[in-house]
DNA sequence: CGAGTATTAAACTAATTGCTAAAATAAATT
DNA sequence: AATTTATTTTAGCAATTAGTTTAATACTCG
């Protein structure tokens, strides 16, 4: 990997690496979900998925559309997807697909 | 993924988010270095690749032998060659292998 | 042993991150 | 229009992290 290529990895391994975020990446895998939705799972404020969310749309990992007075993101960057599983596949033992 | 595998894994991809320590498990991937043989490649002073090595040994993610006044790094956890292959393949589009 | 090289540890500063609470925005419903 | 629901934004604080410098340790070789 050249130098420059390195630090984009880095920088999204870094916006993968919270768990609260990391939860919400595996989460999006096969569906899209809101904020409030998220919220469910994770144990957290809403605005603090919100923030954890915006982090993840810098990023350019995730997408959302609006409807009504809901916003449902989910997962655009097909390489995230593809990392993830393998990551499953790797770290958890009990992982089938 | 369960709760306790997403932190462990966040764990991980967050020790691997730094971009000297993403370097460095490239470099390491198929050889072993010495403290010094990676400071020439990451243009940084010893001390701090030592941290940076300390930071990703006590994730075991990496393992060493001593050999005269040299301390030769290398990968332990194949799981994570495979993932940086896996990234390498996914983030690197002139990556072959 | 003593000089030189390699590595690690400690202390400190600066910068970043994560979270909470509160206020602001937006759309739906009454 | 006012209320409710969903989301975002902002400000502030505590905690963590990164990097530099300096000191300490370990080992080799003459």
């Amino acid at each position: 990997m050249k130098d420059e290529q390195i630090d984009a990895v880095a920088k999204i391994l870094k916006s993968m690496s919270h768990p609260i975020r990391l939860k919400i990446l595996c989460l999006l895998q096969d569906r899209e979900l809101s904020v409030g939705d998220i919220r469910k799972e994770v144990e957290t404020t809403n605005a603090n998925v919100s923030q954890h969310l915006n982090i993840l749309r810098n990023q350019g990992i995730i997408d959302y559309r609006k409807e009504a007075n809901f916003i449902y993101n989910r997962i655009t960057d097909k390489r995230i997807l593809d990392l993830i599983l393998n990551m499953q596949k790797l770290f958890c033992p009990d992982f089938e697909k």
